[in-house]
DNA sequence: CATATATTCAACTTATAGGTTGAATATATG
DNA sequence: CATATATTCAACCTATAAGTTGAATATATG
């Protein structure tokens, strides 16, 4: 699997995109970042897990304590794949001829 | 499932990203877009219902044929999203104390 | 040392993604 | 009308996501 890859099927889960949103805040243990869910903690560690594949974060241990920070990395390049398109959700209607008469694509993607 | 849910699953499969980067040349049918494709159309069928669920790509069915066009909204759902963490991949080591002291985000996703 | 805490590992269930093959449906065309 | 083409539907398989519960592991603490 791609970086693009497993960045797009770790943010597909919303309980993920709310553990990336709350990094931002700084380091935290699983335990912290179980605490808002109403899910087990194991759910969360699996979560974790996930995120941790696609670069999305870093693990450091500190005794018994798993402190995660965000890795902003993978969400750069799911921002810059998307922008790709950005044109597309600019164009007006009428400058659809001007799309349709710019070359076409190559090597997109991979 | 939101918006964002099922963008981000659409697209963590690259052949449905390679799908959307081929819309951008323009319409074409579900013969066309499987063309590429080292599968059956039934598969590339699955995936455009994917994208079609995701709101990714319309469908005009024209007698027997399916014209499949992209469409970017939710493109720019992902791009928006991404965006907020923009100053995490542009920060420099010695930004990071600015970064603690900021206050915390408030509603973040959803 | 005994116990509490932090986390993962293992096994299990259910749902869904991603693919296949074969049949059905709808529309063109000789 | 008979046949070819475009696409979906249905049934099936396998892998994996998303959750659970219970046990194991490692580290603190009285």
């Amino acid at each position: 699997m791609t970086t693009l890859d497993l960045a797009f099927t770790a943010l597909a889960d919303p309980t993920r995109r709310r553990i990336v949103a709350r990094l931002t805040r700084g380091e935290a243990r699983v335990t912290d970042l179980a605490q808002p869910f109403a899910m087990s903690l194991n759910a969360v560690s699996k979560h974790l897990k996930l995120l941790e594949r696609a670069g999305l974060v870093q693990r450091r241990r500190v005794g018994r304590e798993h402190f995660l920070r965000l890795r902003p990395a993978p969400l750069r390049a799911v921002q810059q794949w998307a922008s790709r398109y950005e044109r597309f959700w600019n164009q007006r209607l009428d400058a659809l001829g001007k799309f349709l008469s710019s070359p076409p694509e190559k090597g997109v993607d991979q």
